[in-house]
DNA sequence: TAGCGAATGTTGTTGCCCATAGCAATCGGC
DNA sequence: GCCGATTGCTATGGGCAACAACATTCGCTA
């Protein structure tokens, strides 16, 4: 074997989230969504009249980053904005943008039933919890 | 529960693939090495004469985006190209690439060390092949 | 041996995602 | 009423990857 890398987790964990990751925007790209946007939509419509920042902070995205995937999704008439105060301003998902999470939410989930399916049968219960523990304080640690 | 993205290992895998990439990428910055070059470093010293287009091929990053990830390891003083024929140049390490490569490594090392050590012990041993089958043709597919 | 398709290294451009610094306005607690 | 914290935003840059195009060279074949 001339591939020193395959036997690092961290090399592997790049790799699959690359291969994953291509793939499924791809198929979001048929919808005109991307990653971000399709999980922001998921999250505003689990909890409705949130706010921006802490939309970002849901998502791991910084403030300054959620300005144009917001935008997008404004413009798209996908979601809506109206200020809760001076300051803040809560997040809605329009009629469109409901249906449009739909799709996307289609997809995600053939997505990851066709992902999870190219895992060897024994691991697969072990890979969504080994994951979680590697960015989420999870921890039993 | 208001959030319906933790339950996709899809999601799951991109974050954890940001949260380790940026710790990884944070301790690789200290030898002025991004991943991709450290990579490169390590399988320049499993394959010398390795040429630029199959190297590009191993870590699956097409021929262009090799030129500017060599050229910077050249600049560096890491690696030695010379020309095999008239179109393929054959990649060495240096004296001095050679002793980076031992500081990357040491420091991918103990980086997997910790990252392996986040998920709880039952999962542990399932996360590197579960991995492996998402982005290899490794498969029973 | 001449020719032609494939491979190689390269340039240039684009897009996504993330990070930082800074700013004006507003909120909330003292 | 004041001041620190928060919010939304602008501007900029880096890392990584994709694509198209090009000149040169290789290798097979007719």
């Amino acid at each position: 074997m001339d591939d020193p890398l395959i036997r690092f987790p961290g090399y592997s964990l790049r790799r699959a989230a690359n291969v994953a990751g291509a793939e499924l925007a791809g198929r979001l790209a048929q919808l005109d969504l991307r990653q971000s946007e399709a999980s922001a939509l998921l999250l505003i419509a689990e909890n409705p009249e949130i706010t921006a920042s802490a939309l970002g902070r849901k998502l791991d995205i910084q403030r300054a980053n959620m300005v144009p995937l917001l935008k997008r999704l404004d413009d798209a008439g996908l979601i809506e904005r109206h200020a809760i105060d001076g300051k803040s301003q809560g997040l809605m998902l329009t009629a469109q943008g409901d249906t449009m999470r739909g799709k996307a939410l289609d997809v995600i989930e053939q997505f990851e039933v066709e992902l999870i399916a190219r895992v060897p049968a024994e691991h697969r219960s072990h890979l969504l919890p080994a994951l979680n523990a590697l960015w989420q304080g999870d921890g039993t640690d």
